[in-house]
RNA sequence: GCCGACGUAGCUCAGCCGGUAGAGCAGCUGAUUCGUAAUCAGCAGGUCGUGGGUUCGAGUCCCAUCGUCGGCUCCA
C-alpha cells in the first residue's frame, strides 16, 4: 500500500500501482468525470499515471490554471491531426496553450484561407466525436529522431536535438496521429468539447524574423458552450470599448495617414489630456518636484555620451542643422542630466526631483503601431531624482505612495513585479546588491507583495514596474521606478558633501502614466468611453424642451461656465428623445432637462448617464453636487 | 520590417461574371414646439487610398506604393 496526501491534508492509502484517475474516483465520481489531468508531487501528469510509491496528489479541471492548460494544449493536439488529415503535406511546428486557449504553428506552402478554417474546425469536431484515447509513448533520442526524419517532421527534430541531455522524450498518439510532446493530456479527445478557431497568423519559426514564417492558428476550448459564448462576448466587449473606435465616436484624437503612429488630438482629447496633466502637476508639485522643459532634438555629442547613439540608434530619428549631426530625443535623462549640471549641486540640495512631460519620439516597426497604445511619438510623464545613496529608500517609498495615490484614483488595482541584475550590465556587485536591496527595503516597508523577475532589470540598474489591471481583468505596464548608477558615471555628476569633496549621485528615473497618449487609451477602455465627471470633455448638457426655456437654460449655462463647469447646450429644434439619445451616446455624464416645471421652480432635471432620470433638484443644489464631484474625481 | 486580410460620401456599409456609384446615419433647408434613447419632407455630398498597366470600357482584373487591421516564443 502507498499514502497519497491530498490537496486538503488527508492522506488515504491505495495499493501500488493506482492510477490517478482512480484516486479520483475514490473521492468522488464528479470529481473523476471533471478531472483533466493529475499532478503529482508538483509535476503534471496523466490522469492514466499509476501511482508507485507515497505521493502528493492533486487532480487538476478546468477551474485550475493548469488543467485549463492542459486541456487546451490537447485541443491544439486535435487541430494538428485535423490539419494533417486534411493537408498532408503540412510540417508540425510547435502548439502549446496560451492565456485563453491556444495556437499551433504549421509550415505549409500556402497561407489558410478563412474557409479553410471552418473546415478544420469541422474536422476537429469530428476527431472530438471519435473520442480517440491520447496514449504516452515514452522513446529514446535516437527512435524519436528517426521517427520525426522519417515523416520529414523537421522542426520536430530541431526540437529533438535542443532537448537537453537528460531529458525524457515522450510522444503522444490519438488513432492515426502522433506528435512529440511532454504532455499531460486529458484522457481522450471525446473531453474536449467546445472548440472554436478564432484566427489565422503569420508567426516566424521561434519568433526570430530570421527563421522562416510560419502559418499560426490561433483557437480556444471550453467544456461547456456557455463558457465558450461567454468568452466570445467578453472578446465583443473588449472590441466595444476599443479606443481607437471610441475615440473617433467621441471625437477625442485621430490618427492620420500623413502621420503614421503621430496622434492627431481633437478639443475634446485635449480636455481629458490637460485634466490629467493639470492632476499630475498639482500632485507633483505637493511632493517636491521641479517642472523642466527640455528640447526635442539634441546635439549628436550628446546622445554619443548617454550611450543611445550606439544602443538605440535603431530607435531614433535623427536631422542635419547647419551641417551638424542632431537626434529627436527617444528618452528625457540626458536632457534632464544638462539641467542638473548647470550648477553645483551640495549634499544638502539632494534630493531633487526633477519632473518633465517630455514629447519623445521612437522608430516603431510599422507593423507594430497600435492606436494610442503603441505610437512613434508620446509624452512620458517623467522623473529624474537626483539623489545621496542614503537616500533611496526613501525617494523609492515616495514614489510608491504617488503611484498608488494615481492608480486609487482611476480605481484601477495593480501588482508589483520586481527585476534584478541582467547578465549583461555595468556597475559592481556592491552597488547592484545596495540598489536591490533598497528596492526590496521600499517594497516591504510598504508591505506590498512582489513578483521577481530576476535578471530582468535594465543594464544600469535594477527596477520595479507597476502592472494595471483594467475593468476587464487585461493587465498594462504603465508606471516604472530605476535606479541608475550608470548615467551619473558617464555624465560625470557630482555633489559636495559634507566632507568638500565631490560624490557621485544616484538617480532615480520614474513614470505614472508611462504616456499620457497610453494612458488616455488604458482610461478609455477601463471606463468603456464613460469618464468620471472630471475627466468628461462635456460635463453637462443641458436640453431645453421648446423654444420658451432657452432664455432659462442659457442663463444656466452661463451660471455652470462661471464656475468651470464644462458645459453644453442643446438648442436645436429637435424632440427631447432625439436629443437625449445623442448625450447618452457621447456619454456625457449629465444631462439636465429642462420645461416648465423647472423653470417655474427654479430646478432643473437631472439625468444620469448610466442611472437615467434621477428627478428634479434645485439647480443650487445640482451645482454643488456636481462640484463635489469634480473636485473629489469621483468615479461612477 | 515580415505574413495575411482590408481601403467606396464625415461615419457604418452595399456594389453580381468588368458596362460609367448606392443606402442608412451625420450635414444643410423647410415644416413640426414636443417631458427622458431616433418627428417628417426635401437638398447636397464620392478623381472608389495613390501611381501605373490590361481592356473599346476598371470601384471590380494585374503590378507597384501608402495606410489600416490581426499576428510575429505565454516555447515539445
Amino acid at each position: 500500500m502507498i499514502k497519497v496526501t491530498l490537496k486538503d491534508g488527508s492522506v488515504r492509502e491505495y495499493p501500488a500501482g493506482t492510477t490517478v484517475l482512480e484516486v479520483a474516483r475514490s473521492i468522488s465520481q464528479g470529481l473523476a468525470r471533471e478531472a483533466l489531468a493529475g499532478k503529482v508531487n508538483g509535476k503534471t501528469v496523466d490522469l492514466s499515471y499509476p501511482l508507485q510509491e507515497d505521493a502528493a496528489v492533486e487532480l487538476l479541471t478546468f477551474n485550475d490554471e493548469e488543467g485549463r492548460a492542459v486541456y487546451r494544449h490537447s485541443t491544439a493536439h486535435v487541430l494538428a491531426q485535423a490539419v494533417k488529415r486534411l493537408f498532408p503535406e503540412a510540417k508540425l511546428a510547435i502548439g502549446p496553450a496560451i492565456q485563453d486557449g491556444f495556437y499551433y504553428d504549421f509550415d505549409v506552402p500556402q497561407p489558410f484561407t478563412p474557409a479553410q478554417l471552418a473546415q478544420i474546425e469541422e474536422e476537429m469536431n469530428r476527431i472530438i466525436k471519435e473520442d480517440l484515447p491520447f496514449k504516452r509513448v515514452e522513446l529514446s533520442r535516437e527512435e524519436a529522431l528517426e521517427h520525426f526524419k522519417k515523416r520529414g517532421e523537421l522542426y520536430k527534430v530541431e526540437l529533438i536535438n535542443d532537448l537537453p541531455e537528460d531529458a525524457v522524450i515522450s510522444c503522444y498518439q490519438q488513432g492515426d496521429f502522433d506528435d512529440l510532446c511532454a504532455g499531460p493530456h486529458v484522457p481522450s479527445t471525446g473531453r474536449l468539447k467546445s472548440v472554436k478557431l478564432m484566427n489565422i497568423a503569420g508567426a516566424y519559426w521561434r519568433g526570430s524574423e530570421k527563421n522562416k514564417m510560419l502559418q499560426r492558428i490561433y483557437g480556444t476550448s471550453f467544456p461547456k458552450k456557455a463558457m465558450l459564448d461567454e468568452h466570445l462576448f467578453r472578446i465583443e466587449e473588449a472590441k466595444r470599448r476599443d479606443h481607437r473606435k471610441l475615440g473617433q465616436e467621441l471625437d477625442l484624437f485621430s490618427i492620420q495617414e500623413e502621420g503614421p503612429g503621430f496622434p492627431f488630438f481633437h478639443p475634446k482629447g485635449m480636455i481629458i489630456r490637460n485634466e490629467l496633466e493639470n492632476f499630475w502637476r498639482q500632485e507633483h508639485k505637493k511632493r517636491g518636484y521641479r517642472e523642466i522643459r527640455t528640447p526635442i532634438i539634441l546635439n549628436r555629442s550628446l546622445w554619443e555620451q548617454s550611450g543611445h547613439w550606439a544602443h538605440y540608434k535603431e530607435n531614433m530619428y535623427f536631422t542635419k542643422i547647419d551641417d551638424a549631426d542632431f537626434a529627436v530625443k527617444p528618452m528625457n535623462c540626458p536632457g534632464s542630466i544638462l539641467v542638473y549640471k548647470t550648477s553645483l549641486h551640495s549634499y544638502r540640495d539632494l534630493p531633487l526631483r526633477l519632473a518633465e512631460l517630455g514629447l519623445v519620439h521612437r522608430h516603431e516597426l510599422s507593423g507594430v503601431l497600435h492606436g494610442l497604445m503603441r505610437v512613434r511619438c508620446f509624452t512620458q510623464d517623467d522623473a529624474h531624482i537626483f539623489m545621496l545613496p542614503g537616500q533611496i529608500k526613501d525617494e523609492i517609498i515616495g514614489v510608491i505612495d504617488l503611484f498608488d495615490y494615481f492608480y486609487n484614483t482611476f480605481g484601477l488595482s495593480y501588482h508589483v513585479e520586481l527585476s534584478t541584475r541582467p547578465e549583461k550590465s555595468m556597475g559592481s556587485d556592491e552597488i547592484w546588491e545596495i540598489a536591490t536591496n533598497s528596492l526590496r527595503d521600499a517594497l516591504e516597508a510598504k508591505n506590498m507583495s512582489y513578483k521577481v523577475n530576476e535578471g530582468d532589470g535594465a543594464f544600469y540598474g535594477p527596477k520595479i514596474d507597476f502592472h494595471l489591471t483594467d475593468s476587464l481583468g487585461r493587465t498594462w505596464q504603465c508606471g516604472t521606478i530605476q535606479l541608475d548608477f550608470l548615467m551619473p558615471e558617464k555624465f560625470d555628476l557630482t555633489y559636495v558633501g559634507e566632507d568638500g569633496q565631490k560624490h557621485r549621485p544616484v538617480m532615480i528615473h520614474r513614470v505614472v502614466f508611462g504616456s499620457i497618449e497610453r494612458f488616455i487609451g488604458i482610461l478609455t477602455e477601463h471606463f468603456a468611453g464613460a469618464f468620471p465627471v472630471w475627466l468628461a470633455p462635456v460635463q453637462v448638457r443641458v436640453m431645453p424642451i421648446t423654444d420658451r426655456h432657452h432664455a432659462y437654460a442659457r442663463e444656466l449655462v452661463k451660471k455652470m461656465e462661471a464656475l468651470d463647469i464644462r458645459v453644453e447646450l442643446d438648442a436645436r429644434n429637435e424632440k427631447i428623445n432625439y436629443k437625449i439619445r445623442e448625450a447618452q451616446t457621447q456619454k456625457i455624464p449629465y444631462m439636465l432637462v429642462i420645461g416648465d416645471r423647472e423653470m417655474e421652480q427654479g430646478a432643473v432635471a437631472v439625468r444620469r448617464r448610466g442611472k437615467g432620470d434621477t428627478g428634479a433638484i434645485a439647480v443650487d443644489e445640482f451645482l454643488v453636487k456636481i462640484q463635489e464631484e469634480i473636485k473629489n474625481k469621483t468615479i461612477f
